[in-house]
DNA sequence: TCTATCATGTAACCAGTTACATGATTTT
DNA sequence: AAAATCATGTAACTGGTTACATGATAGA
């Protein structure tokens, strides 16, 4: 039973665990976020991250610290993690980790209507998906191994080590998919292709 | 490259569906929805139901056919798919097929901060998460089987099948990932423990 | 010195959810 | 006849994104 949070955006729960470091201004995390490479696990944005920020404050999560000033730029608001956003920090990530979310992937809702295209349409976007799959999985193998080549951690890559997983499992499964609606003897293209026969007209 | 639709929610997607089957009034399409299980791939409640019917009919992918009245209740406004709603449900099925989507899902972002939990917290969370699949593979599993014997056609549970296959993925990664941290020899877990050696104190 | 880019913030807008409201059937 | 639930809709709120605005530094 996901706990209903004050804050949801997980956004906040990467500016929480940089400010546990040391705090920060708002500039700077989106810095750190950014040069961190945490914006492929995170969605963000400069306009999120002001958002964000407001509403760790107003939550108490956050806490301004002081305001530096740097040359003759306008000031910078310092913030710092307080007690209470620790705790949130820590409880958040827990349940982050111990309980799966039923989420709404794209292709889930795509494969839930797929049986709307004419099966051989099906078949030929799925052999493009493949493709891009392909393309997708050299790209993340990549950063990993340039990022390994740089001395990260692997304990650092595990997010992109899991993206690869899911990324095989999919494969496989699209390619067991047109297999079954392709073979020749037992296929489903055949029957599938029956309800396509007279197609309601447009209005 | 997602193409940027006039209407992005996925809702739209099914509800473009069920309408090129045959007109249909708002509720109905709800309860077509929900009795069709199709809240287990697409998010949707009663309030999105009409912000979404609001924007296909601004977009011009449907339109009002006829106000009917059964017995006392009010009018119920039938809709049709227009000609150009039957060309964007295809071209975006097709894109959906076609193109993998950058999601975020929650246990990447998990994953990606997960270094700030002592390590052998992060074992035991994880122990947990594999409860959670175990039970959810489960859970699953029954409402294909259960499916199946009521001689619903695989091509119209692919869905679950996949979610399936993604839900292995995930298991074989986290005990990897587990054993990775706790393997006597090699494992992580002595140098992960080492950074959270003082933590830095709360405001 | 001009231009690009960095650094900083606000305002307006749009999407999505929740809560409210209400009459019509059906069940007890 | 009361209670439940079905059917239908609107309004208000909140979260998130986009666009606008502007001064400061760095590079050409």
């Amino acid at each position: 039973m996901a706990t209903k949070r004050k804050v949801g955006n997980l956004l906040a729960l990467a500016m929480m665990s940089y400010l546990s470091q040391q705090p920060m201004h708002r500039y700077d995390l989106g810095r750190t976020l950014r040069d961190h490479g945490d914006a492929r696990s995170i969605k963000f944005n400069h306009g999120s991250l002001y958002m964000v920020v407001g509403q760790l404050a107003r939550a108490g999560y956050i806490t301004e610290l002081e305001t530096g000033r740097a040359g003759q730029r306008p000031e910078r608001t310092i913030y710092g993690l307080t007690d209470s956003g620790r705790a949130e920090f820590r409880a958040w990530l827990a349940e982050l980790v111990t309980e799966p979310q039923h989420e709404y992937p794209h292709f889930v809702a795509a494969l839930s209507l797929i049986a709307a295209l004419p099966p051989d349409e099906a078949v030929r976007l799925l052999r493009q998906r493949l493709d891009r799959l392909r393309e997708e999985r050299a790209e993340i193998r990549g950063l990993i191994d340039t990022s390994l080549a740089q001395n990260v951690p692997e304990l650092f890559l595990v997010e992109e080590e899991y993206r690869l997983a899911v990324l095989d499992a999919e494969t496989s499964f699209v390619e067991e998919f047109t297999g079954k609606i392709t073979d020749p003897e037992t296929g489903w293209a055949p029957a599938w292709a029956q309800f396509h026969s007279q197609p309601a007209p447009g209005v």
